[in-house]
RNA sequence: GCGCCUGUAGCUCAGCUGGAUAGAGCAACUGCCUUCUAAGCAGUGGGUCGGGAGUUCGAAUCUUCCCAGGCGCGCCA
């Protein structure tokens, strides 16, 4: 209706005012008295035109008042134009939704194939509460813009190319070597999932000659000072006395690390459609060269320079970004940012139309230069887009708990999952904007308490539920709805039904889920009041039959968003 | 120092492409369970929308300057 409303005026506007497309709303008031919709157009119009927003609004409310789904435009205020709908344009949304709720959400006028990368945390430990929070909201986005029509596919990128995987391979090294806290080196994975590692390994393979060798390696005294240096002194050397196996170990790292995240992502119902491996990138084949020198060739050629000591540089600055960065090595290793580029360019050369990252905002600095990239690579960075997540603390009696991966001091996400359940933790995760700090504080999200806002939408639900189960009249016919059959109290709940589609819409349209559990629990708090007011089941026949068709239309929308959400709606508490 | 994000009720947060009296939940206080699930409902109190200036018919929303907090500013990923 908001739809209709707004084309009906833009086309009077068009028609009568040539050369003053103006950007207007059409928007559900809070106060009834406002109508069921209002509109600003003639308020912005008039300054344009010059004429006070009175005279425009009346010329604007005579093409409304033609249309069969209003009853009455008002102009009120400086100048807003209120509009009543009629009785039948509400009983339609009933009915749509209890037919088909999907028939409400409009589709998109060109679908866009959209590549969603997100979580692509480092496998070098679990994922803890913040790579949840991405996570949750990387998968809702990818549900919702599905909903809306768009080709959607879902990337999780494995970064198992770098420093860091040898970080972690050492670090399994070293607890096969039997070496304890005490002794452990500092940059390090201390983690116990280290030891479960080094354990599968050691079941099969120990070779006590290399056992000797590290730990001699280990109480050597004259190791580099500086923890970073001595690192990657001790990789250098591991390398060297575990030969063969090293690569054994670092896959079996890497396998163990990808099966435990795969394993917390999906219990949260998070599935990717491709994990996609740094290290392929700088693979030839033995046709071609790598992905990575494939890039570095399709960078403009004044993009790029060579310094004295051999580092290839990409000249990012040329595109506003703040420096200049290295892409390649002087040894000929690539930067993570270097295989970085060669991912994006292969994303886009598998044709997708629109790149969405869903990056921590710790990497807010990384965008200008990937973005950088894919413009001096021929294509238009406004197909790249970046939804930042902000930093979770986590909440545990009443105070932060701090998280550390190297320490192997952290709180798990499958811990989360454990303690709050999947569906509790994904509500909480988007219940606050992706791109504000947030709190998770795990005592409520597990309370059964009525502080618990999670509760208080499924416990509205499985009222429903119940009401339906006792009433026997679950299935009652689509369509057979009279509005005078229904008290005025449970009108309120038929206008917020109505405002499903708007609300739905900017949830995908700004990517925004949280408006939806926002929407769900104002939504839920009128049911709630409208069940303590009426005794529904006692009411007489006509009365009932149309109350529990709102009311199963209240109960699609819950049933529906949740999923949408990747919450499941409870049919009893 | 530069960049991004944030500052709204005691607490946690909505609202921010400017719009009609600033919202919700929790906490506090007062009521409502022999009646469809009280994990609920009704009511009361609580605000210089961090501060100043500006833009205009109109600012929590836009601009700017301050103040406070988080994050980033690697040939780490």
């Amino acid at each position: 209706m908001i739809i209709e409303t707004k084309k009906v005026v833009k086309s009077f506007i068009d028609e009568n005012f040539k050369d003053h497309s103006i950007e207007f709303e059409v928007t559900i008031p809070e106060d009834i008295s406002k109508g069921n919709l209002t509109c600003n157009a003639a308020l912005i119009l008039a300054n344009r035109v010059k004429l006070q927003p009175h005279e425009v609004a009346e010329q604007l409310v005579k093409p409304l008042e033609k249309q069969d789904f209003i009853n009455k435009v008002e102009v009120a205020g400086p100048g807003f134009i209120n509009i009543f709908l009629t009785d039948d344009a509400f009983l339609n949304v009933v009915k749509e939704i209890r037919e088909d709720i999907t028939q409400l959400i409009t589709q998109v006028e060109k679908p866009e194939k959209i590549l969603i990368e997100f979580v692509s945390s480092n496998p070098t430990g679990p994922l803890h509460v913040g790579h949840g929070r991405g996570g949750v909201y990387g998968d809702t986005i990818a549900r919702l813009l599905r909903l809306k029509g768009h080709k959607i596919h879902t990337e999780y990128y494995v970064n198992d190319a770098g420093r860091q995987m040898d970080i972690l391979t050492a670090s399994v090294w070293f607890r096969i070597a039997g070496i304890d806290d005490n002794e452990f080196p500092a940059s390090g994975y201390k983690g116990t999932y280290i030891k479960n590692i080094a354990t599968r390994w050691g079941d099969n393979n120990v070779d006590s000659s290399i056992v000797d060798e590290i730990q001699k390696l280990i109480s050597f005294k004259d190791l580099p000072e500086d923890d970073e240096e001595r690192i990657d002194f001790l990789i250098e050397q591991l390398k060297l006395i575990t030969e063969s196996s090293w690569g054994a170990v670092k896959n079996l790292a890497l396998e163990s690390m990808l099966d435990s995240i795969q394993d917390d992502l999906s219990s949260f119902g998070i599935n990717f459609d491709l994990w996609f491996s740094e290290s392929t990138l700088l693979e030839p084949s033995l046709t071609t060269k790598s992905k990575f020198q494939l890039m570095k060739d399709s960078l403009k050629e004044d993009d790029f320079e060579i310094d004295a000591s051999g580092n290839v540089w990409f000249l990012s600055t040329n595109y506003g970004d703040d420096k200049d960065r290295v892409l390649i090595r002087d040894d000929g290793r690539p930067t993570y940012f270097g295989t970085d580029v060669a991912y994006h360019l292969d994303k886009l050369q598998r044709g997708f139309d629109t790149l969405i990252n869903i990056w921590g905002s710790d990497h807010h600095g990384y965008i200008k230069r990937i973005a950088a990239s894919i413009q001096s690579l021929g294509y238009d960075s406004s197909q790249f887009k970046v939804q930042l997540v902000q930093f979770a603390n986590l909440i545990k009696d009443g105070s932060k708990i701090k998280m550390s991966t190297r320490s192997g001091n952290f709180y798990s996400l499958s811990k989360l999952i454990d303690e709050v359940g999947k569906d509790a933790a994904r509500f909480f995760y988007l219940f606050k904007q992706a791109d504000q700090h947030m709190d998770f504080d795990v005592d409520m999200a597990v309370s059964n308490s009525k502080e618990n806002p999670f509760y208080y939408i499924q416990y509205g639900h499985a009222r429903i539920c119940s009401l339906q189960a006792k009433a026997n009249l679950a299935n009652t016919e689509v369509g057979s709805l009279n509005l005078e059959h229904l008290p005025n109290s449970c009108l309120s709940i038929v206008h917020e039904l109505s405002k499903f589609p708007m609300i739905f819409d900017q949830a995908c349209h700004k990517l925004t889920p949280h408006l939806l559990i926002f929407y769900l629990r104002d939504l839920t708090a009128l049911f709630h009041r409208f069940y303590n007011e009426h005794n529904i089941l006692d009411a007489p026949n006509e009365e009932k039959i149309a109350i529990l068709q709102v009311l199963d239309a209240v109960k699609k929308t819950i049933s529906f968003t949740f999923s949408t959400l990747g919450i499941k709606a409870l049919e009893s508490m």
